[in-house]
DNA sequence: CTGGTGAGTGGAAGCGCTTACACAGGAAGA
DNA sequence: TCTTCCTGTGTAAGCGCTTCCACTCACCAG
């Protein structure tokens, strides 16, 4: 991988910058001069050096991102929406994770000087990191973020399906509700789901905190919910995997689900589906919003665009049997 | 992000190959001199371009990293693993996801144009392809992959768990079983797994495909399966997911796992454990044969080592209760 | 026959850094 | 006092490209 242009020209009997017009299709070659080129080429097995485009460009083809973990399909999911797109559009993908790291700043920032511009899942980094980086001009989305100055937001809708979702509850005549998995920041998509239930539902639904969103912490917290004396009738669980939790812990306790306790979730992760009882749930289409992402920072980036942009995506209800009884329908 | 090395040395008073010295540690800058370039960059909030650094160290510090797809955990497990010691060794991660791509060979060279080496999953990349990029001296590990001249391959042991995963289900007094997911190439682990589970039960176990290695292709085939008249006393699954669908399939077919049919998986994904019955399966290290690519990639480049290391990781079978009834054990 | 035009090409200046090399000046040993 | 040697610094040559600019030729209209 060490052949280099002028090896190229060399053996063409050009000079580099024919070579590279030859290459690149900028400016006039005689048709001649061009499969000479193309021939040296194809004999070297040249590959332009990406280095020394990017440098003579002025830009990197490249896009990064900025997520806290891969464990759960959520971020799995945008990940892969957003590569797509953007290798598509000819940019390659820098990945970095947080978790766990230390001066996650200094991690960012080195990133920053690699990649044309970067999407960066919401709360992942500090507040007044995320300003000087806005003031750096570092182009930037944020997904699953409330909308911020100066740089791109993007989202799914979360108040009008926790409506649905809590009406849809009410629906099956329960009177004692649980929010599993508690907001730990304001102004994120949990906190709207939260906001949109208790908007509902009111004095009867009580929060319920839990360390991380995870199987794991929700199955925990799920069962200390379901031994208290007190115990809710339905769960609405801030996300799929807490929700698989809750449904283990009732598994445990010997409790029927729906017919004991009635479980939601909330994104429609794949184990959603084959978890049983299936989970009822709110879907997100978490593909789209990497893909929409991407094609954002591509306009922020090409200059195509210069103002903010906040997108929010729609949502839908998936009822299944981890809610209640429906009996006309089929499970899916 | 655009101030260079230049404006910090005209702050600083000093000329840029002392900024560079000072800034790297590489020879001698006096304190005060030290002092004054430290507090212009500070100033300036100056961050070396990582384009004119890399492309005069001639280094990338980036690996890349080549995969199928992310759906399911294994790739992204082995994917954050890898992620996280290439960026404790000062290297940026680049994916490319090859699904539903056409052109993987301009893709990956492009990569290759990026990169100090990559890491490069199983049968993601056509065998020509593979040579070439071999020949053209790109630094490379291949995970799930039998051994190949010229390049590191990392996997993990499949055959000794097999046998033990066979020998256990025998255990259970099954007589007949099939294999699911039967495998699409040879020398794989899939294929490994097959011939391991075949050695111990011979005549007695099948093997039947599945297009993917998804829940929804076990799914498929195991309904079709367990309709037929000749159902399998158990079923032993190429990974994880496909049990996953294979247990679906006896659900919806009224069928008792483990009571009318046993199943098992391979990998031990977070879902086996919170799967009803909870799944019989082989764990596989998935984390650390990232962390472990990521090592073998940076003696390459380094040039520590330039001999091809094979490396094979062990596994550990871990029994549930989807492969028969264990009186004294506690779900976990 | 002349001037204008455009196609085709090469020279050379960057892009932002690292580092080999040269050099100045002061400390230390002879 | 004169070498020697080290510390500290600057100069400039790359690293591998892209592209502006200048230049040479046809070729054509006047």
């Amino acid at each position: 991988m060490d052949v280099t242009i002028y090896e190229v020209a060399r053996r063409a009997g050009v000079s580099i910058a024919t070579v590279s017009r030859a290459l690149r299709g900028t400016g006039p070659v005689a048709p001649k001069t061009r499969e000479k080129v193309l021939k040296a080429v194809e004999e070297l097995n040249f590959t332009p050096s990406r280095l020394g485009v990017s440098l003579a460009e002025g830009r990197h083809a490249a896009n990064g991102v900025v997520f806290p973990d891969l464990a759960g399909p959520y971020y799995a999911e945008v990940l892969l929406g957003y590569e797509e797109v953007a290798s598509e559009l000819g940019r390659s993908v820098v990945i970095l994770s947080t978790k766990g790291r230390t001066r996650v700043g200094d991690l960012i920032k080195d990133l920053a000087g690699r990649v044309d511009g970067m999407l960066i899942f919401g709360h992942t980094v500090p507040e007044p990191l995320v300003a000087e980086l806005v003031r750096l001009g570092v182009r930037l989305v944020f997904v699953s973020r409330g909308p911020l100055p100066g740089a791109d937001t993007l989202r799914s809708e979360n108040t009008a399906s926790a409506h649905a979702l809590a009406g849809h509850l009410r629906g099956h005549g329960y009177e004692r509700f649980a929010f599993l998995g508690a907001p730990l920041t304001s102004h994120d998509d949990v906190d709207e789901r939260w906001q949109g239930v208790r908007g509902v539902l009111g004095r009867a639904i009580e929060a319920v905190g839990t360390g991380h969103y995870t199987v794991e912490c929700g199955h925990e917290a799920a069962t200390k919910l379901l031994k208290g004396r007190d115990r809710p009738r339905a769960i609405i669980c801030s996300d799929d995997e807490v929700a698989l939790g809750a449904l283990l812990a009732a598994e445990e306790l010997g409790l029927d689900v729906p017919g004991d306790v009635a479980v939601t979730g909330w994104d429609d992760i794949m184990a959603a589906r084959h978890a049983r009882p299936a989970l009822t749930t709110v879907r997100q289409p978490m593909r789209e919003l990497g893909a929409r992402a991407a094609r954002a920072l591509d306009e922020l980036i090409t200059g195509a665009r210069d103002t903010p942009s906040h997108i929010v995506l729609t949502t839908e209800l998936v009822v299944r049997s981890s809610c209640g009884h429906h009996p006309q329908e089929v499970p899916t």
